[in-house]
Order: structure tokens, then sequence, then C-alpha cells
RNA sequence: GCCGACGUGGCGGAAUUGGUAGACGCGCUGGAUUCAAAAUCCAGUUCUGGCAACAGAGUGCGGGUUCGAUUCCCGCCGUCGGUACCA
């Protein structure tokens, strides 16, 4: 019976797809389970070796799950609005939907091969207008919401007008704008129906505001900050330059709290969630006014994390880019505070971030007062204060800040202590919170604890500061200049925003004749032919970002056909959240900051049942590829001239340049010693014409040896590698256990595929455990004995509980394990196999369906199979392998009868030979026995 | 700089609560089978010494706790990922 995964994967997959194996519907009777994979994005170049890791492991585990009863849904689908598309686009003009629908074909494939428990019923694509209708739906809800801070949740912007025609905005619990102007009920019932729509913007959770953006007119296009380097655009190297823009932006601010305490809830990696809160940065402390000495009406705030550190002030720092700094210079301090300015304004964001010791700054020659003494404090700028942080300014504290302390010695500014406990404030700050203040006057004597409220409600009472949280988390920018994304559902009249009719819901993409802007800098949307609301007004041009439709898409795979509701409530009562959600970590803080965002707003409304979307998360490592390279002598001119990797010792004054060759040609790819016979060399003259003509210098063998690289799987390194071509060369369950038994699931590791062989060989064997010495199908039915049972059992245990903790490469030992135990035993008992076949389905799902159709089951293991019950019985020994350990070093291994005593063990040991000759003459100390575990006698 | 993760044979990795370090697989060595090769099967394989029994060393480095440490604690070194000169 010979193992061909081939002929077995094609029967499978028309036998699940006959008989809709993998469909899921609410059931009531059954507990659910949710496994989700994350979103991908449908390239043009296909799923590579490493897409699937994630895949297979979500695959296993949700079959397991399965196994034990639960109902399943596990959904797959596809982000399919995206940059790369629209950039086709404009090269070829074949429309992004065309080239997104065929990419979604070939990914398929590609999943079909690998053999996935996916319900395909279920897919959905955010590009599709069934789809994304409820993306702009949930926009609308946004906007039409604002976040209450007494409910601690967003509210309709209806009960907000009701507050400002009786109230004004006077005691108004929202988060806004903080540049909101105070009014009155009054002012706001004569407001214009426009003006107040404008108003409104402060509040409502996603508002059109001008920000800057990277514009480069040459592209005449938009460009995100990683296509930006050195202040030129990575493609063509055009200017880049800061422009002011409406844009669309989110109020993720509102939900920053809330976004840092739901982490507590959630059990993600711990790596991932530091850097979630990180990101929202928050930050406790006060706001704090200084008045100008010759302006006092005007004041410089500074956001401070230690304000009773404020006596020790002995200078203010600005940003260079502060909106102050023109009127602080003096005309002395012009030159030289101009000349800075253009000094920082030429350095790189690396450069800056290189040069952290050297202190450079400007004096302004103006002064502030410091609230809490009215004394005059220096104004300087420099370029270690951020102007996009905080305020652009800080209070210098030089005793207590490393910073500030370095800039004070170096332009000889006073460094005043402020505690007693500060020690060697010569050599450098002592940010210590210990001891008493001194120098101090209000808080002279006290503690930080006491020091602290007593500051901040003395400032409030002078209105010169407050209390105050600062977050880093910025609001979101949700506009971008692009063609191939949603339309934003809303329209412009006379400058003022509105939403368009929820029964207009979707608001299709419109078609345009290029996918470039317009000759006006418009964005594409602008070329489309009369696109206007009601034939007058003019919609939004800008369309949502990639992160919209992947920041809810997990509810619509519970219920992907429904036109009245992005979410039926049959279906999410049903399935609640995400149980095991799968994914890279480059999604650490943009999508999974976002999703969760959206979520608790969908929470607050009452749509959704959790806070958390996503109960467990886990991290699959990147799988990296080899990039292979062969060396060309620089300086052969004429004749180029390549030689063999081992070779080029012998050339030591020669120049080598690294070209990369594709890894198809090369022969023993992966391997250290990897090279490229006559045939590739063929192969890469065929592909790169330019060297045809070239030599080649092979060594003894007639080898070209390659130089090998870890890096990336990618397109433009010539390293990517098809799953279809492993699929089909060794099968699909071999792949998916290689794949499993690289190693475990988050680590990182590079393809390589010299294992793949062992896991293939245990395939085979496995298979073979069913046939006879002929090779026919053949299982007993006579009863295990013992050492059968116990293999099975062990093997039980050992999955079910790998399983548990996600160690998915030690599962495929086990199975290795058993398989080479039952073979040792020559078993092929039904009562023995049967379990086994099950037990590995998740696993091997083909290999295993095929068994289980031969072992005379009608169904499908999958969904007919029982998992098998652990029974600890079987393992029971009666006798115990003990190691004895001298000092704790083992010497001497025996087996005891394993219900043996305590003083048993011992006295057994001590008679041993082995050991009598290591305690002979020497004093016993201490003897310890762990009952089944060891025994170690203490000697001196 | 800061935050997070990691460091074990020639290689990928295992050791779940502190209890025989190196499971399983690759590779390598020897043998069987074969006219021969591939494939398959069997045995061995951390290092050093020894024919062997065995002895010594050994989980990045230095210390500590413990009868006993890959595992816990302190201090270094290195690699990877993230990042923000964050007041």
């Amino acid at each position: 019976m010979e193992y061909k995964p081939g002929e077995i994967e094609n029967k499978c997959k028309a036998f699940w797809e006959k008989e809709g194996i993998y469909k899921v519907n609410i059931d009531p009777n059954k507990p659910k389970y949710y496994v989700l994979d994350m979103f991908p994005y449908p390239s043009g170049s296909g799923l590579h070796v490493g897409h699937p890791l994630g895949y297979i492991a979500s695959d296993i585990y949700a079959r397991y799950k399965r196994l034990k009863g639960f109902n399943v849904l596990h959904p797959m689908g596809y982000d399919a609005f995206g940059l790369p598309a629209e950039q086709y686009a404009i090269q070829t003009g074949v429309h992004p939907a065309k080239s997104t629908a065929e990419n979604i074909k070939r990914y398929r494939e590609q999943l079909d091969n690998i053999g996935f428990s996916f319900d395909w019923s279920r897919e959905v694509q955010t590009c599709d207008p069934a789809y994304y209708k409820w993306t702009q739906w949930i926009f609308m809800q946004l906007y039409n919401h604002y976040y209450d801070t007494a409910a601690d949740k967003a509210l309709p912007i209806d009960e907000l007008v009701k507050h400002l025609e009786k109230h004004g905005n006077a005691n108004l619990n929202a988060v806004a704008d903080e540049e909101t102007p105070a009014i009155t009920a009054e002012a706001w019932n004569n407001m214009s129906e426009g003006d107040q729509q404008l108003f409104l913007l402060n509040y409502r959770l996603t508002f059109p505001e001008e920000s800057y953006v990277n514009w480069c007119p040459q592209l005449g296009t938009v460009l995100s900050n990683d296509e930006v380097k050195d202040g030129v655009s990575e493609r063509g190297g055009y200017p880049v330059e800061r422009k002011l823009m409406q844009q669309w932006s989110m109020r993720i601010t509102a939900y920053a709290d809330r976004l840092l305490y739901g982490l507590e809830n959630v059990d993600w990696p711990e790596s991932l969630k530091e850097q979630q809160r990180n990101w929202i940065g928050r930050s406790q402390g006060a706001s704090v006014k200084f008045a100008l000495e010759e302006a006092p009406d005007t004041k410089i705030e500074v956001f401070t994390t230690r304000v009773d550190t404020i006596y020790g002030v002995t200078f203010m720092v600005l940003a260079p880019e502060h909106e102050l700094v023109a009127q602080l210079t003096k005309p002395e301090q012009q030159e030289e505070i101009e000349k800075y300015i253009k000094w920082t304004a030429s350095r790189s964001e690396v450069e800056r971030m290189a040069e952290v010791k050297k202190v450079t700054g400007a004096f302004t020659g103006s002064y502030c007062l410091n609230p809490v003494n009215g004394e005059k404090v220096p104004i300087y700028i420099a370029d270690y204060v951020l102007a996009g942080y905080g305020t652009g300014a800080v209070m210098a504290v030089p005793s207590g800040d490393q910073r500030d302390w370095n800039f004070a010695k170096h332009f000889g500014l006073p460094i005043v202590p402020i505690l007693d406990a500060q020690q060697n404030l010569d050599e450098a700050a002592d940010a210590t919170k210990e001891g008493k203040y001194i120098n101090s006057e209000l808080i002279n004597g006290l503690a930080y604890e006491e020091a602290v409220p007593k500051l901040i409600s003395w400032l409030e009472a002078q209105g010169a500061g407050r209390g105050k949280i600062q977050y880093r988390l910025r609001n979101a920018v949700f506009s971008r200049q692009r063609y191939w994304g949603e339309p934003v559902p809303a329209y412009w009249k006379d400058g003022v925003p509105y939403l368009i009719d929820e029964s207009e819901l979707p608001l299709v993409l419109p078609q345009v004749d290029k996918y470039l802007p317009t000759e006006t800098g418009e964005p594409p949307l602008g070329r489309a032919n009369d696109w206007k609301y009601k034939g007058q007004y003019d919609y939004e041009l800008s369309t949502m970002p990639g992160w919209a439709g992947s920041s809810w898409y997990w509810y619509r795979y519970m219920d992907p056909g429904n036109d009245q509701a992005f979410v039926s409530k049959e279906a999410v009562d049903y399935w609640q959240d995400v149980d095991l959600y799968i994914g890279g970590s480059e999604h650490a803080v943009g999508h999974l900051l976002y999703s969760r965002f959206w979520n608790h707003f969908l929470y607050d409304l009452g749509l959704v049942p959790k806070k958390e979307y996503a109960k467990k998360l886990i991290n699959q490592g990147m799988i990296q590829g080899v990039i292979e390279f062969i060396y060309l002598d620089k300086n052969s001119t004429g004749q180029k001239r390549f030689v063999s990797a081992d070779l080029t010792g012998q050339y030591p004054d020669a120049e080598w340049a690294q070209i990369p060759v594709h890894v198809d040609f090369v022969s023993d790819y992966g391997k250290d010693d990897s090279y490229l016979d006559e045939a590739g060399i063929q192969q890469f003259l065929e592909w790169r014409q330019e060297f045809k003509g070239a030599a080649f210098e092979a060594n003894a063998e007639g080898k070209m040896v390659t130089y090998s690289e870890v890096g990336k799987m990618s397109k433009s390194k010539f390293n990517v590698i098809n799953p279809d071509d492993v699929v089909a060369q060794y099968g699909a369950d071999c792949f998916r256990m290689y794949e499993m038994f690289l190693g475990p699931i988050e680590q990182a590791k590079p393809w390589d595929t010299q294992g793949i062989d062992g896991v293939y060989k245990f395939l085979r064997r496995f298979y073979d455990l069913f046939s006879d010495k002929d090779g026919h199908f053949a299982v007993s039915d006579e009863a295990p004995d013992k050492a059968e049972l116990k293999v099975l059992h062990q093997a039980i245990q050992k999955v079910e509980q790998d399983i548990e903790r996600f160690s998915f490469n030690t599962c495929v030992s086990a199975f290795m394990i058993a398989t080479n135990e039952l073979r040792k035993l020559k078993c092929n008992k039904r009562d023995i196999l049967e379990p086994l076949v099950v037990l590995m389905a998740p696993f091997a799902p083909f290999t295993t369906e095929d068994l289980w159709s031969k072992l005379d089951h009608e169904g499908s293991v999958h969904r007919d199979g029982k998992y098998p019950a652990f029974n600890p019985e079987y393992l029971k020994e009666d006798e115990v392998e003990y190691p004895i350990a001298i000092n704790g070093k083992t010497r001497a291994t025996a087996s005891f009868p394993s219900d043996a005593s305590k003083e048993d063990l011992e006295a057994a040991a001590r008679e041993l030979e082995d050991i009598q000759k290591w305690i002979e003459g020497k004093t016993i100390r201490k003897v310890i026995v762990v009952p089944k575990r060891m025994i170690n006698i203490v000697v001196g």
C-alpha cells in the first residue's frame, strides 16, 4: 500500500467539497469556539511558504476543537483594498477590482492545496460593496457620536446638541478638540446651521480637520512616512513637502484610557501589550503656564510629570518650531536663533537620534516667570524638545533630569537642589522622589506624595495650571488620496460636511478614466464623471485607509450575507468574540489598536457583547528565506567573470560584487554548499541576459558555489518558495507537519528543506502501519496488549497537552515516537491505530481521512471522529527507573517497584554496587528521596 | 538610550512545577540489501581521554541560593524585534 499523497488529496478535496464538511451553523446545543487568522492582503505574487505558518497552526487548533465537540467558526477572507493593486492599475490600466479578483482566485487555489478547514461559504472581501456598505455604516455611527466623559462611553451627538441648546458647552463632559472655544447657549442658538455643524466637528468621533501630510508635487500624491527617505520620495527621489490638507480623522484619543486598561483583560503576548502601552503613552502630570516677562498675558504652557520639581526650574526650553519663538527672539539673538533653526531643519531624524550626547541649543534673549515664585527664567530653544509632543515646551529642572542637567552644564545655567535626598549633583542629575523638599517655599519639608496634590491645587487656584494626563497617542488620520478604498459616505455643502442618508448605502466606488490624482491635485475620485450627491453637492473625494475594513471584519464572518445589519443579534449573541487569534506581530500597534478602538465603540452602542474582541492572541514568527548570491569580479572589464564562492580566497586583491541568483536555479538550495551546476548557469544567463558571454570559474567539482544569506522572503530577493511546489513534491500533510516541526510557532526561522525528508519518511512509515507484508491494507481486530496501549495513551496525553499550549512542534515528535514504537511492536491492531488516526487528523487531514475510509467508515474523520480519551491507567508501571546521584551527580540508575516507600528506596540505593564505591569511607550526611523521581545521597 | 524577547551538540530544536541535559528530526559514521547506485533497513553519534568498563568537562560569561539550577536571584556580554531625546 504505497503512500500517494497527491491521489489522496484529490479524492479528499472532492469529498469535502461535496459533503460540505467544513460548513458551520449556529448550534445552541454545542459550545462555540472562534478561531481567526489575520486578514491577508491578496498580493500579486501569491502565497509563499511563510504565510501559511499561522494558518496551519490555527487550522490544527480549529480541527482539534471540532473533534472535541465544539462548534468551531474558522473563516477566511481578504483585506482586498490596498495600494499594490492601485499601483498596478496606474501602470497597466487594469481596474484594481479585476486584478484583485484574480489574485484572490490564486490565493484560494493555494490555500485549498494545503487542506484548510475554512468555511468558505463565509468568505468576505472588503472591496465588495455588500461588505463596505457596513464599513461606511460604522463610519457614519462614529460621525454621529461623541465621547461622554461622565458616562465614559460614546453617546449620540443629539444628546450633546440638547446640552448646547440649554447650557452652551459649559459643564459639558465631552472629549473635544483642544482648541474648542467656550460658548454660551445663546451663542449656540444664534449660530447658523452650517456654523453649528462646523462646531460639532470638535466633538464627533470622526471629523475632517486640516493636518500635515507628506505631499509630493511631482508624483501628485501623499506619501506615508516610510515612503519618504531624507526629504525625498523613495520612488523617484522627488522632493516632498509638508502640506496642510483637509483630512478625516478618528478621535481614537477619546478611548486612550480604555484601550490601555483593556489590555489587562486579554491573553496576548506581553511584548505586544507593552508595545501598545508605549504607543498610547499615558503619563500623569500637570500642565503649568509660565507668563512672559514682557507680555504677562501671553503664557508658555508646559506639561510635566514632576510638578514637584517646579522650584528647581532654572530655564525653559522650546522646540525650535514653537510658535512663540519669533516673538521671543531679541534682536541681538536673532542671528544665532535663525542659524540654529536652520541647522536643526537640515538634520535628519536619524542624525538627531544618533547624537544623544551632544548638547545644542540657543538663547532667545527673553524670560518668563515661574508661577510659584515669580523668578525670571531664561528661554532657550533646543531640538531635544519635540514640537509634536505635549506643548513643545519643557520646564527644565537640571537637578532632577539628566538632559536638562547636561544642557545647564553646557550653557552655564544654575542647578538648584530641591530634595534633601539628591546626591552628587556636581556629577549628574538625581531624579529621586525620596526625602523632603528644600528651596521650595510652598512644599518645603513635605514628601513627594504630599507635595504634588498641594502644588496642583495651589496652581489651579491661581489659574496657573492644573493636573493633566498626557497621551502620546494621537488621533488617527483616516483619509487617503487614493482610488482603491472605501468611499467616505459624506458630501460637502458650502464648506460644511454632511453624511449621505443611511438608505443610500453603499456609496459605490465610481469608475474613473485614470487612477492618478487630477491635474488640480485632487484625489483620483475627482476624475469620476457626474459623481455628485443629489446631482449637486461634491462628495468627499478621499477614500478610507487600509485599516477601515479590517477593523470589524471578524463580526462579518458571523453573518456574512446579512443586508439588514453588519451582523445580526442572533449571530453575535452566539459567536460572541474571537477565542483564538493568530497573526504577525507587525500588526501590533496598527490593526490591533484600531480594531480594538472600533470594537469599544461598537460595544458602547450596544451592538456587540464584549469590550475586547480577541481573548487570546498568538504571534506567529516569520519564515525567512535564504538569499543566494554569486561573486562577480568587479574589475573584470570586457568579459565579465564570475568565481565560485569557495575560490574567492585565491584572489586576495579582487573586489567582488554579490549578484543575487534566483533560488530556482540553485542546487542543494538552503544547504551551506549550495551551488549552480551547468544547467543552473544556463538558466541564470537566460534570466539575466546582460551577462551573456560571461566566464564562470567553477571549483574542482565543476560547481559554482553560491554565497547564502538569511533574509526576508520576497519577490525582490528572488527567494520566494511557493507552497504549491512543496505540496506537489511531498504532499500537503507533509508540508503542514514540517512547518510545525520547524520549531515553536512564535519563533522566526529560516526556510530550510533539510529536514523535510524526515517528516516525509515518518508519514510513509505511519501509513505503512496499516499494511501487511505484501503491501495490502490490513488491520487486525485482535485486542491490544499492555505495551501497545501504553504507546497510544502516551501519545494521546502528550499531543493533547501540547496542542493546548500551542506547542505543535513537540506534537509532531510525539507522533513520530508513537509510530516508531508501534513499528517495533509490529502492531496493526484497529483498537490502537484508529484512535491514532483521529489524534493525528488535525495535523494530517488528508492522510487520516484516507485511512479513516479504509478503516470502513462512511463519513469523514473530521466530522464523525471522536477524540480519543486519555486513560492514565495504561501508563501505570510496576517499576520505576531511578537515577541515583551522589552530591547531585548521577552515578547509577536502577529500577524499583513503583510503590516502594522512601525508606526502602534509600536502603536499596545504598546497597547498589555502583553506589557503594562512592560512599565507601565517607559520611552520609543526607539522603533525598523524591518518589518516582530520583534519589540523591549527600556525602562529605 | 529605553522597552520586549532570546542565547542548549555540526544544524532545527526538546527538557510542562528546580529532579537522569541533548527527546524527535536532519546531517555525519559504520553495517545490511544491490552487479552498482538511489531508495529502504539496522547500529552509533555533546566534547575530551580510553579498545572498553569508566572518568572529567558541559546549556553565552561571572557570581549567588539549593541536597540538586537550562529552569530561581544579582551583575555582565551578545543576537533579534519594537521605538519616542516623551518633559
